[in-house]
DNA sequence: CTTGACCTTTGTGTAACCCAAAGGTTTTAC
DNA sequence: GTAAAACCTTTGGGTTACACAAAGGTCAAG
């Protein structure tokens, strides 16, 4: 198979084979007579395992982790595991923080249903962002927005 | 002020101030003697904005706009709102996406507490992960995913 | 007058691709 | 038979909002 028929029968573009073949998640032959990358079956498996990986929230480098165990004969299923009972707090922080914006955005929207729209004077850009509390600025918010980033 | 004084009094780094400084967010004139920043009191309030202004989840790029309009003497209210009931709906998409990621990983450790690890055998890589339902292909899943990146 | 703390600019890294360009190959169609 | 379409290759740049390091100038304190 070459990468546009790889990439269509997992239903992923042909970029995303490519940069998955750069990063080492998928190790294709070469046609050596024009030099052109050949996958079999396996990769097409391969992908499938990456797609589900991803979808579990598993990033490139992980995933190039996790195979790179399974190619080594190791049993990758403990590391998974350890990843994702790491990062679903994570995720539900984020996902706190998401209802907190919108919330944030909502409230705003109707605080500002019925203030005017004043144009800028000086001491104003736009009250109705300045009517917002300020944000924190102490260290614990300036970590927490480090990992919001 | 200075670059590190003005970022102290808002609770930022020395480098997100440069970095606003950068994108032509704040506009500080320069000491001729040594080529330094100078800050006042406008800008620390300018910078106050554009905290507040970032928790609404508008980027750079809109705070950037939204400053033009104000400088230009424009109310930027209007757009405001308009941004922001634009953007609400995508935050609340994105929480459906994470929650259902969190769902799947939560059930994803559920289902697996008592399948066993095997070793990779040539069909399986990690059956914990090829359980998984297959990531659908089709062209509605992809565009989706393409907003998710 | 020498540190140490702070300033400057420039360039690199991050995540996971997308897209364009330049140039070779294969397939299709006339 | 060949020309154009379609696909392949690699390289390099763009996306977000900064963080960080390097190289070199500046400034306050001892």
């Amino acid at each position: 198979m070459k990468v546009s028929e790889l990439a269509k029968a997992a239903g992923v573009t042909a970029e995303t084979v490519r940069h998955y073949t750069r990063e080492g998640l998928l190790a294709p032959t070469r046609d050596p007579s024009n030099g052109y990358h050949c996958f079999d079956g396996q990769d097409l498996e391969r992908l499938a395992f990456i797609q589900r990986a991803r979808t579990l929230g598993f990033s490139i480098k992980e995933v190039r982790d996790i195979l790179a165990h399974a190619d080594h004969g190791d049993s990758p299923c403990p590391l998974v595991r350890d990843l994702l009972a790491q990062r679903l707090p994570e995720i539900r922080e984020r996902i706190q923080e998401l209802e907190a914006l919108a919330a944030r955005m909502e409230e705003a929207l109707n605080a500002w249903a019925d203030m005017p729209d004043g144009t800028p004077d000086g001491h104003s850009l736009c009250r109705l962002i300045e009517s917002l509390p300020a944000p924190s600025t102490d260290q614990a918010d300036a970590t927490s927005a480090k990992e919001e980033a």
